[in-house]
DNA sequence: GTCCCTGTCGAAAAGTTTTCGAAACATTGA
DNA sequence: TCAATGTTTCGAAAACTTTTCGACAGGGAC
């Protein structure tokens, strides 16, 4: 009966933001603002023409009664894998909360190509895109530059044009964090499990790696640098062959964190004891790394962080202003827990 | 070059209807049914119509620049932190791909009432809502069920209503598996760490644990049994008190994935060994269950597939179907690793 | 007191959609 | 053939919403 009687007087005359306005005692354009969430209204008021909306059955449209999906942007992954992902949605979330604008989550096609994509996604009205993790060609950039839809990429795998914003973080210098804390607890022999030799950020890591050595005057020994893909099974891989060596280390630093928890898998199959025997610093401290036995010392990259970020500067370029810096890395934070300690030689 | 000429003539003046009417020589009421698909235009006249809009780059926007993006599905999580959650959205992503609608990612608002927030998403057009791991009071679903938009409901902590479509996985059998698989290893005292007193899924998890030691003739015993709240901090709590006991147990059972992480962590700090001095059993498979060490032996949740299985209960609601059921429990499988052995005792 | 800043609000302007009537044309019936 | 009637197409005006911008009030700072 009720819904009867709602539709009835629905199609004969909608609720409208005048009816709402008049009953609550302010302008049309204040009912307006508190709809769309602008900042010029004193929060009594807009609780009271909430009150209203909701009292009067307000339903939102965009104009004559076709209602819209509302500014949307669209945040894309390589893969829905790693916590890492979770985190950077969290922030890009809670940047965009209080603009309105929803979060719309995908990944990446087959479609290597992607012009086909570029323009759907223009075509939705994204406000923008966020890529993560991306390998991006130079065409298919330009699939996006000529849409006119704003792109912002974060930890890309590789930068196909300078003029490219990204958001980062400060790969060299965590490596060189990682590698110092481990020097700095006396260890000499020194390995590492390098990432994905395409990806940039894996590679400063390792930059990071030989310059801290390099501080601490300890000559590289090339035998104690072995290939990773940033994966749990590589860092397993890994650790076993710098364990298995003549004179193996007593310390290892993996590129990330399921690398890390790979070298651990390996020392505890050698029989090692993690810190005691082997000391092990991971790379972006994603949740379970603390959960660990032992915890794992690794550099946290601030993921949230990057996602606020992102989305920040892609509202800069939404509203046609200049980015001040195309390239932003924010600061890596190095954090002990229990997988280190001085070598027990 | 051509971006900035478009950027600043888009601020400067945007495209308007009266534009695109001028240059056709028609009204711009006429422009305006051809963008919003009305039937009385004759072809000839809107084609050039829309020639026209191509010409200059007309963008679509409701009124005052809110452009409209396409069809949407809200995916609404309580807090975006454990990695499951990461596996529910690519459930939803995958079943979502072919049917065009997009995945609008979210958090429940602090905003306790979410009347307003029941508004926005239905004047925001979306197909429907899936929550996940949802506290939803009668008074909160009223909210979405007047607003006629779809709601399904994955691993609900309550059921405020039978009649409230939900997925989740087989809890009760699930712990069963579990709390099983370390009878038949042998053990006879084995502790079980809970999740939330308040969760449906964790007291079925319980229970199931309780009718495994009755299978196996064993008595319970009170003191093995421990509350917790999903979190590794409880986990690694309760595991202290359990490993403190004068007779503490040979294997726990945790409700959830950190928890049992916790309950090692706590196995750790009192000296002892895992899988040889204390089996441990979690539930989820997190992927980083698979990383810790030793590997967790776990009961699987099927997120990917609940994810799946919510998306396509909410086409279903969408079409105006109703559900053949509308509770769907999916499988959960016990994924033996090396946490746990037969007791040694 | 004056100046300036900031927050709040509404009037007016701008943009869009719908309603409804007019014109043109086709169809029917005698 | 001609009038009556329906149909299609289109626009003027009305209705609705959002944005812009100016006004006003209430603090500080000096």
């Amino acid at each position: 009966m009720n819904g009867e009687v709602v539709t009835e007087e629905a199609i004969r005359r909608r609720v409208t933001l005048g009816a709402v306005a008049r009953t609550v005692g302010v302008s049309i354009a204040t009912v307006s603002k508190v709809i769309n969430g602008r900042s010029d209204v004193a929060p009594a008021t807009r609780a009271r023409i909430q009150a209203a909306l909701l009292d009067h059955d307000y339903v939102a449209r965009g104009l004559g009664g076709v209602p819209q999906g509302g500014r949307t942007l669209e945040l894309v992954f390589d893969a829905l894998e790693t916590p890492n992902n979770l985190e950077i949605v969290r922030g890009v979330t809670e940047a965009v909360a209080d603009s309105g604008i929803a979060v719309v989550v995908g990944v990446v096609p087959d479609d290597p190509l992607g012009a086909e994509w570029a323009r759907r996604i223009a075509g939705a009205q994204r406000e923008g895109v966020i890529l993560v993790t991306s390998t991006l060609s130079q065409q298919q950039r330009n699939h996006f530059t000529e849409t006119g839809v704003p792109l912002v990429l974060i930890d890309p795998v590789n930068i196909p044009d300078s003029s490219m914003p990204s958001i980062g973080a400060t790969n060299f210098s965590g490596g060189m964090d990682a590698a110092k804390h481990l020097t700095e607890l006396g260890h000499r022999r020194i390995g590492m499990v390098e990432g994905r030799a395409d990806a940039l950020c894996g590679v400063a890591r390792l930059h990071g790696y030989h310059a801290a050595l390099a501080a601490a005057g300890i000559t590289p020994d090339p035998d104690l640098v072995r290939p990773g893909d940033f994966t749990f099974q590589s860092g397993y891989q890994a650790g076993l062959d710098l364990l298995d060596l003549p004179d193996p280390p007593t310390a290892v630093f993996a590129a990330n964190d399921p690398e890390a928890l790979g070298v651990m898998a390996a020392a505890r199959v050698r029989g090692l004891r993690i810190p005691e025997d082997l000391s092990v610093v991971g790379f972006d401290d994603m949740s379970p790394s603390r959960w660990a036995s032992p915890p794992l010392t690794t550099v946290r990259q601030p993921f949230a962080e990057m996602g606020r970020a992102a989305a920040e500067a892609l509202f800069q370029l939404a509203t046609g202003e200049t980015l001040n810096s195309t390239r932003v890395e924010l600061a890596t934070t190095l954090v002990v827990r229990e997988s280190t300690a001085p070598p027990s030689r």
